[in-house]
DNA sequence: GTACCTGCAAAAGATTTGCATCTTT
DNA sequence: AAAGATGCAAATCTTTTGCAGGTAC
């Protein structure tokens, strides 16, 4: 299939990944669902564009994604796996009542942070990446 | 069933929680499987003893204590949920190509964090707890 | 051209639920 | 006695997989 070559298009091939457009479906439909969609959600969004879209390639593109580092899974005290089309570093808001994810960016945070494991080693682990999950309630 | 008034089926009851044996086991096996086991580990270590306890029933326990705060659940990258029987403040390692949790504990770093959000309000957003999950490798 | 992807449908896993029966308080 | 828990099995939901074709590079 002829495509232009779009910004998500390149960006698939950056991971040295094929840009076939399911992938490009999926990865935009990450980027416009700004709410850390369910693979559901994901498959929803992609299907009302395109319904001859599987369900089992929309799983193994969120897979794949996922090994390559172009997107995160995100879980919650909920059962199902959520997504994150951003992998700028930034910390998530959540609230268990509603659900919902927000984004957090908090530069000052993190420099805090490394800062502190700088001069602070754990003993018998070296520390790749921290995740920070603040939990609470969004004001209505 | 008549039972002793151990220190678990106190903890339960102070829960505001009906103390069954059933209750008792699946909370021991919290306490004594510090691997934060999956229900399938808790389900496989009450079995052992109780091979008449049912696998809906771990689990609705399960549901039951995590909502009461008696324990809590932990999530990763992995699908399957996991779960931690203490819950005084501390924090996770995690290594993603072994599979282990290992609990962190450093006040320091609570108070650290503590000092930086009672200064730093995040709009729309009140605060509750704050969970964090430093990813890595253990040293073999 | 070939390695890699996709669609489909079936399978696998994990968790929840309905209901009749039993237990804790 | 009443409210709440349990066991069992079926149901549900999410995610994975096998395989025969298709497609991007």
């Amino acid at each position: 299939m002829k495509q232009e070559k779009t910004h998500i298009n390149k960006l698939i091939s950056s991971y040295k990944l094929r840009a076939t457009p399911q992938r490009i479906a999926v990865l935009e439909a990450l980027r416009n669902l700004r709410t850390h969609p369910t693979a559901d959600d994901i498959i929803n969004y992609v299907k009302n564009e395109h319904p001859e879209y599987s369900v089992g390639t929309v799983y193994n593109t969120l897979e794949t994604f996922t090994e390559k580092g172009l997107i995160k899974k995100i879980k919650t005290e909920k059962d199902v796996m959520r997504y994150d089309g951003f992998t700028d570093k930034h910390y998530h808001l959540y609230s268990k009542r509603s659900e919902k994810i927000e984004d957090y960016y908090d530069q000052e945070l993190t420099r805090m942070i490394e800062r502190y494991f700088k001069s602070k080693k754990i003993d018998g682990f070296k520390i790749e990446d921290i995740q920070i999950q603040i939990n609470g309630e969004f004001n209505e």
